[in-house]
DNA sequence: ATTAAATAATACCTGAAAGTATTAATTTAT
DNA sequence: ATAAATTAATACTTTCAGGTATTATTTAAT
C-alpha cells in the first residue's frame, strides 16, 4: 500500500499483488483500520487508504498495535525489568542487538519503504 | 551451566536453579548432548558437563543445531534470496538490525556469559 | 428496489512448537 | 543381587499464532 499510497485500494486489489491469503489479508486490513492507520470505506467502490501521512507512521507503532512492543523491550531471560546492578546472564550480550532492532523500528516510517528503486513486494 | 562449567550437573541440580519444567529441561539437555555441546553420563552420580571449552561454543552454533540459523539470514519478506538489484521492500531497512543480530550470535560464546558480576539466572 | 461489490464481525480450524507422561536403559552404592 | 539415581527414547497433549468460513452490514450503480 505504501508504494501506492495515494490511491484507495480494495482487498481484492491488494490480494492480486501480494500473494497472501485473501481472507487473512482482509482481517489484517480490518485490524489496521481499527488501529487508525488506514481508513476503510465500505460498500461498492470502497476500499482502504492511509488515514495519516506515511512519514508519521513508524514501524514500532504498527507492531505495538498488533502485538505490543513490550516483548522486545525486556531482556531475553524473563520479561520483567532487568536491573543494572543485578543483570540477567544475557543482559550485556543482548543489549546491542536489541537496541539496534528497536531503534530501527522506532525511527523508520512507512515513507522509508518508498525510497528504493525497483522494489519487489515479496 | 556456563556459570559453573567445571562441575558435572544433573538435571535435578539444574532444575533447582532454573525454574523451567524439569521434564522439558531434560529433553533439551538430551538434545544438547546429541549435538555434542555437553557430554552426558548415565546412571547414579551421572549428569552433564560441557564437552568442549566454553570459548569455542558460539550462540549461532547452538541455535543452528536447534532450529537452524537460515530463518534469520534471509530477508523479512519471503525467505528466498534477495538480489541487490531487485530487493524486497524491507531489504534496506532490515539490513542493519539483521547484521547486528547475526554478528552478536556469531561472535559471542558461552564464555562471554561469565564475564559479568552478580548475575541472575532468570 | 435490486443487485453487486465492498468491509465487519465472529466463530471455527490447523499445524507446529512447547510441554508432559511413560517406560527403558545405564551406572553405582549398598 | 538389589535398589536408587540418573539419562534416553518415544509418544502423547496443550497452546497459540496463523489461517478459514460464514454471515451481516454498507454503499453505489443500474
Amino acid at each position: 500500500m505504501a508504494l501506492n499510497y495515494e490511491t484507495q485500494l480494495s482487498a481484492r486489489n491488494l490480494f492480486e499483488e501480494l500473494q497472501i491469503p485473501k481472507r487473512y489479508l482482509m482481517r489484517l486490513l480490518t485490524d489496521l483500520s481499527k488501529s487508525g492507520f488506514i481508513k476503510a470505506t465500505r460498500g461498492r467502490s470502497g476500499g482502504y487508504v492511509f488515514a495519516r501521512s506515511l512519514d508519521t507512521i513508524y514501524f514500532s507503532e504498527i507492531i505495538d498495535s498488533v502485538e505490543g512492543l513490550l516483548s522486545f523491550e525486556g531482556c531475553v531471560l524473563g520479561s520483567t525489568v532487568c536491573p543494572v546492578d543485578k543483570p540477567c546472564a544475557m543482559h550485556q550480550i543482548w543489549e546491542k542487538p536489541k537496541q539496534t532492532f528497536l531503534e530501527t523500528l522506532k525511527t523508520t516510517t512507512l515513507a522509508d519503504l518508498r525510497s528504493g528503486k525497483n522494489i519487489r513486494l515479496q
